[in-house]
DNA sequence: TTATGCTTGTGAATGTGAACACAAGCACGA
DNA sequence: TCGTGCTTGTGTTCACATTCACAAGCATAA
């Protein structure tokens, strides 16, 4: 096959996938076909098939998808088969729920260490971190940490991110209502809550 | 103009719009082009001027769009003139952050009631609220509430949608990361952080 | 061994959204 | 009053994503 470029939207379904896949497999369904996943997902079968064909034939004619060995793949491609540690900055009210909770381990995340800047902060466990001070923020680059989870005010963020930079992290989620300027090599991706609430009446 | 359809991907751009214009007005600016609005949010100017022919003829030609007349426009498009009530269902970690965060209310969103099935949650106060037992959930129905914020856990999601139904919701944010079954005349939006947390490590 | 039924994998077609390019047109100054 | 410069509004083109439709092909059973 000669696929050249993966749409973007294939690899923002592909956790979703994942995560069905990992639900099949706590229920020992052994094997899934593309009509009864789309089903469960919400989607239609053929988009399924052929995301997952972009990364390869990983299904039987007859059959189906095959649970085990297909999260096991999708894992690598999304290189979630490591365990992929992230630093939380920001350990207010958002980034204390993010801490403590337990659904980012499942995809194999590790949330390896907290920064804030609040001194009363500073010292205190969160989840099963104790938080650092910003100023440490270097520790990052140390631990061999590429991910960062975005959680101060909006007008902190951009400075927040210049020191991410260079301390080589390649991925951040931010939750700030902002936009923030990074190098080409870098991925965001922003997710604004109240962005997303304020489409909802228009609906209505 | 003959425009049918407006894309949901410029109702997904609305309240970023919003935002920019009620930032500008508190800037003291009266009037922006749609390049420049472009910079700031990171978009091609004619994506902008696109949008926003899509409901009518707000800007200048010459000089930009006028920015208070342009947010009040987009306001009442997106029915955020009036203060619209949510309900928020699930007083955990991510519920109480959600509780006592002010940036919902820059959209005139107002959180008018809370609810959890914990009993050592019901009747304490989260942010301006006193948490209300879940089978008082008809309250919502009562108070003429037609939004509702889902944070409780994946597997009493669905139970509690069905709820809302009855109660004339008619729109929904959820946060957990599962699908619902919803009659057509409801709207919900998921955002699953975990999901979108999934994706970045493929790109580096 | 061969027929049967079902599901995959995929080129081609369709649909949807983004970007371009330019005519239309307002403001401002001469 | 008229010309100049700038930006909007939009028909059209282009790019990307979804869906269709069917040949390919495995498993199972006769
Ligand atoms: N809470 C929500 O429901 C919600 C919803 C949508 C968006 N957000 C956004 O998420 C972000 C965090 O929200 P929150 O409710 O947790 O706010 P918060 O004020 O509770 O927490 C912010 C934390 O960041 C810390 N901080 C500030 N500047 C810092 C810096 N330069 N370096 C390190 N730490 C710093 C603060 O000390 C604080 O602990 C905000 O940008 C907010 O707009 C929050
Ligand atoms: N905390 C995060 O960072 C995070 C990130 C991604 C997704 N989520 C999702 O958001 C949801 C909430 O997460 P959380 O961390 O706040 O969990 P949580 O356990 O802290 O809070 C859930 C709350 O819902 C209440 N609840 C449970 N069943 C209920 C019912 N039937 N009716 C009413 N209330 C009920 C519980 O009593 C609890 O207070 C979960 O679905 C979770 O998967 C959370």
């Amino acid at each position: 096959m000669k696929y050249h470029k993966i749409p973007d939207e294939t690899i923002r379904r592909m956790p979703m996938y994942l995560r069905a896949f990992s639900m099949l497999k706590t229920e020992h369904q052994d094997t899934i076909s593309s009509i009864h996943l789309a089903e469960r997902l919400h989607l239609k079968p053929p988009q399924i098939r052929k995301d997952l064909s972009y990364f390869g034939a990983f299904g039987t004619r007859g059959i189906g998808y095959p649970v085990s060995s297909t999260a096991k793949q999708i894992r690598s491609i999304l290189k979630l088969n490591i365990t992929q540690k992230a630093a939380l900055i920001g350990a207010g009210r958002l980034g204390a729920a993010i801490a403590e909770y337990p659904g980012f381990s499942m995809f194999g995340f590790d949330i390896a260490a907290i920064f804030d800047n609040e001194p009363s902060k500073i010292g205190t466990k969160v989840g099963k971190n104790v938080v650092e001070d910003i100023s440490k923020i270097s520790m990052i680059r140390d631990l061999d940490i590429h991910l960062a989870i975005l959680a101060v005010p909006a007008d902190a963020a951009q400075s927040v991110v210049d020191m991410l930079v260079g301390c080589h992290v390649k991925g951040i989620l931010n939750l700030s209502p902002c936009y923030l300027v990074v190098p080409r090599s870098m991925k965001v991706v922003t997710i604004d809550l109240a962005m997303e609430l304020g489409t909802l009446p228009y609906y209505m």
